[in-house]
DNA sequence: AATTAGATTAGAATAATTCTAATATATTGA
DNA sequence: TCAATATATTAGAATTATTCTAATCTAATT
């Protein structure tokens, strides 16, 4: 299977077979200029919509995970509101951080210039720090 | 049932009934000094281990969240290593910010004093800003 | 002590995710 | 091009975490 379109090169050169399952996961997600951020159960009803072929639930399981290992995606976790807390995915891979919008439920990526630079004035743990994450809630 | 031990001012002040497993959970979470960060299932084998009269799960869920609902309890959802993500509940239920040691899995308290001030300089949304929550990852 | 509202409990139900193993498909190399 | 084969997809079963149910039980109140 060809295409030369960009959004796959990723896929190409990951090594990965080209599935027309992973191809169509692949089209939805990275052919765009914005990040996105979704949960499994958003991909899922959204690829039911685009298209008639459907992709089985276990499948979008695996793709998403195999795109994660693969540093295509980026899992995020968030207490939601009091019962419902969620896992969404981001398209940004690279350290960021956001907004999320407890009206909508939505993951809103801030610039790194947004927020102004974090120092830890100190760890006691002397461990190596590997990243910081800041969420900013927005109210309700 | 009476008992005068601060730590169960809370909970007698709340309005909840005091009972024996309340004050079982009240006086391990909250009869301490330093603030403690645990799983349900954290809890759940310590509370067996330190006591012969068993507390059945459902009551250990029930109870927690009820300690959450009175505001005795926060919830802290991290995104553990590659295949296991986990919710934490602190009893620190100030605005602050966390270490996660991914060597231990263990959330750690990070003083207000430690982090600097965090100034987010543009919020496009317009919407009010309810908590800035930092999680700074230590390296395995 | 009797009443009763609310709590506890075991086990069933549910929901999210992962596993299984049968089938299908992409890639490779003749 | 066409087998061979390694890997992917799939439905549905299994697992896991959590919540629900409805039958007791118990703390607080009279």
């Amino acid at each position: 299977m060809k295409n030369n379109n960009v959004f796959l090169e990723k896929l190409r050169s990951s090594g990965l077979i080209l599935t027309k399952q992973r191809i169509e996961i692949c089209k939805f997600l990275f052919d765009r200029k914005e990040t996105f951020h979704f949960t499994i159960n958003d991909l899922q009803s959204i690829l039911r919509k685009r298209s008639n072929e459907k992709i089985s639930l276990a499948t979008i399981y695996n793709t998403v995970h195999t795109f994660k290992k693969k540093g295509f995606l980026k899992e995020i976790l968030i207490n939601s509101n009091s019962n419902s807390n969620s896992n969404y995915f981001d398209t940004n891979v690279s350290n960021h951080h956001h907004f999320f919008d407890e009206s909508t439920n939505e993951l809103i990526d801030l610039k790194d210039s947004d927020v102004g630079d974090i120092k830890i004035k100190k760890n006691i743990t002397k461990k190596k720090i590997k990243s910081i994450e800041v969420l900013v809630r927005l109210a309700k």
